[in-house]
DNA sequence: TGTACATCAGTGAACGCGCGTTCACTGATGTAC
DNA sequence: TGTACATCAGTGAACGCGCGTTCACTGATGTAC
């Protein structure tokens, strides 16, 4: 690997080897600082150390790359809400358990939606990508989307007698309007710049709400 | 008037008259079609006939322009919501009218998402205007912003029982959140383009939740 | 009522910018013989 | 094992674009005398 000294580095290979995953990743770290807008093409090939129409060998165009890296993105929330799954304490029974990963939805969601403001607009910035994403890009580790991993939630509800079986319909997009609502109002909306501990207890308020009115 | 036979009409006098608002208006236009990043300040110079660099006789910047489109579009919110509400038929009783007040609320905030999405998107682009908004721009023909309108519709449902006292604090972020949250998925999320007619129905169900859960 | 003058809203021309995208190319890699 | 060749990932140079913003200006308007 040599260096060309201004601090960017030198590829030994004529070829990259993995320009395409190399792309989505300067185009995460560019969705990190500065949300779906700043998905430049010119920009992630800089990042990659590459020519900018290099890019046109993986992508179409800026759109395809820019639909790429929400997916990527859409996959990190979904991760994000399976770890906080995993972190759950072992449940008294199995009625708590389901409660228990149904808030953690929620939960690891709004951490999310908080910890990675970019991320989390630009996975959500390309219309649609959340119940039809492909899971094979938008899912987590454990191969489920955000949408997904919701859906079991509820299902788990329902079986431990928590939310009678007529409510389940439709109960997706009841949760996930306040959740994401909330995330919108804590992104960028007059709750932005909340202390993480008074905007987690927002957010145990409204996933309150959530169970109380679902 | 004299028209150059373009399309465009030019002023009679050298001077506009109301240059300013007319910017606003041909922002709001742009911001009806585009959202907030097509409030372009060339683009709204152009279509008021005037050239661009005319725009800084009024305002700073680009951002300053935007900021003036957004507080308008506020106001196009808070009048829809207004409307929402004027047309409400005579309650049967208080506690029924604060109830269909408190409704309506929500209801008229979903329908200006569906109907202006551009300018909805733009009205909250803006960081933390909602909550404190200069009343003077941001208000409906009432003299109240949104989240003013929400705020007493609270307060009545409070005065008339139907909401704890207990509970009253912070509810504004309970009932906002699930209703922006709706309002966005119905925008540019998995519920974009549903039949108005189920939109409606989506908006209700939101609704009930956030009366049982508040 | 008439004239001189200050004000300042809108003009005209130009700038530098980064962007997405195109073209013809080059040279490293892997494969066939 | 060695050589010829096809492939195709990345290069280099250039394009046209609309953007925000700056400058020195002009001429309509309203005011003071």
């Amino acid at each position: 690997m040599a260096s060309t000294g201004n601090g960017k580095s030198k590829r030994d290979t004529y070829r990259h080897g993995d320009l395409r995953n190399a792309l989505i990743e300067a185009g995460l770290e560019l969705a990190r600082q500065g949300g779906p807008e700043a998905v430049v093409l010119r920009a992630a090939t800089r990042q990659a150390g590459v020519v900018p129409n290099a890019a046109y060998r993986h992508f179409a165009d800026r759109g395809a790359l820019l639909h790429a890296v929400s997916q990527a993105a859409m996959a990190h929330v979904a991760h994000t809400m399976e770890a906080e799954q995993a972190a759950l304490p072992p449940a008294e029974d199995p009625a708590a358990g389901a409660r228990a990963r149904f808030r953690a939805v929620g939960t690891g969601y709004l951490r999310f939606a908080q910890e990675e403001p970019g991320l989390f607009r630009t996975a959500f910035h390309v219309p649609g990508d959340m119940t039809h994403a492909a899971a094979d890009t938008a899912a987590g580790p454990g191969g489920k989307t955000p949408f997904e991993l919701l859906g079991t939630a509820l299902d788990g509800l329902v079986e431990n007698g928590l939310l009678p079986e007529d409510r389940r319909p439709g109960a997706e997009f009841l949760a996930w309007s306040a959740v994401h609502g909330l995330a919108v109002l804590l992104i960028d909306g007059p709750l932005r710049g909340l202390h993480p501990t008074q905007a987690h207890d927002a957010g145990q308020h409204v996933i309150d709400m959530i169970e109380r009115g679902i």
